[in-house]
DNA sequence: TGACGATAGTTGATTCATCAACTATCTTGG
DNA sequence: CCAAGATAGTTGATGAATCAACTATCGTCA
């Protein structure tokens, strides 16, 4: 039966949902898998080695290409697509083991800048090269350059989906 | 700088890396923000009135489909691609909760089989339409047939290349 | 047969994520 | 000016994921 599939009847109410069918049931599955394995075995190649956690590594990449290595918590939790509250007991651990410091908002005694230290960019430096070797293995050299370029535009299309629940 | 980008050089050792070019390294992060993005809202979708996780119920949807609907713990493991010890966790949670019981494998005194009862078949029923449609909002229907396609396509190599390191 | 290594699954400690509640500052309409 | 509401960020409790260590059974090869 199903769940995804077509015909989930019975005898339930809802006789309007569309079910996928054979070959969209398929897609789904393989990208549920894929991205499932794919964040495992990324994470695990961290691990090997490498202080940082794949989500710590990105937090320091985007500081990293941010203006005086600086960016305020809220702009920098909108482009990891992460909550406020993550984002401040993920920065505290950082914070602890030196690799960010908070400093204030000039202009807005509310706000919190989160500022890379040199610790921080060191650690950039140091989990790069396998970072980006792992994700070649992974992802980019598993794929046909078309097909590589498709996942970026379809992903694209994702998250606008996810991001605007509804706009008529 | 950074990382994943071309050219994260400074003196470092490690002159062999291949980094990403701009063209990729744009495809690379629509998906990490893609996946993040959908993975949450889907999230969100299951917490609106549907008492099962997204979790509990692809775990659910594999049973339904089993003959049975009974699995061993190590065959749901590997196809949720799970570890075993949070399949574990995960069973005693949803075991407590009625959604399935524990039964013995016959031939083998060390295996344990997890077989759905009725109210877990009742759970997956009620949860299924908001899933389907769901997940047809922020991905199928968001992407042209053939973008989702290769999509499928291109993550089932994805998955492939996660599972087997290195195979010459 | 019986010892050894592999396989199956669990456990509990630690780490991490989530959620609701909270403080503080800022903005705007009256 | 100031009250109401929006924004920014933190906190602490709860629940879930991870990791290493562990028990038990199975398979096999000497």
């Amino acid at each position: 039966m199903g769940a995804t599939s077509a015909r989930e009847r019975d005898d339930e109410g809802r006789a309007d949902v569309r079910w996928l069918d054979v070959e969209q049931q398929w897609a789904w599955r393989r990208f549920l898998e894929g991205t499932s394995r794919f964040f495992e075995a990324l994470g695990d190649a961290h691990d090997q080695g490498l202080p940082v956690t794949l989500g710590e590594y990105h937090l320091l990449v985007q500081l990293s290409e941010a203006p005086g290595r600086t960016l305020r918590m809220s702009a920098l939790a909108d482009f990891l697509a992460l909550s406020r509250s993550r984002l401040t007991h993920t920065v505290d651990r950082m914070e602890r083991r030196g690799l960010v410091v908070r400093t204030p908002v000039p202009g807005d005694r509310r706000g919190v800048n989160c500022v890379m230290t040199d610790a921080g960019y060191a650690a950039l430096v140091d989990a790069a090269p396998g970072h980006v070797t792992a994700v070649r293995r992974l992802l980019v050299d598993a794929l046909t350059p078309e097909e590589f370029a498709t996942l970026g535009r379809a992903m694209a299309k994702v998250a606008d989906a996810a991001r605007g629940p509804a706009a008529p």
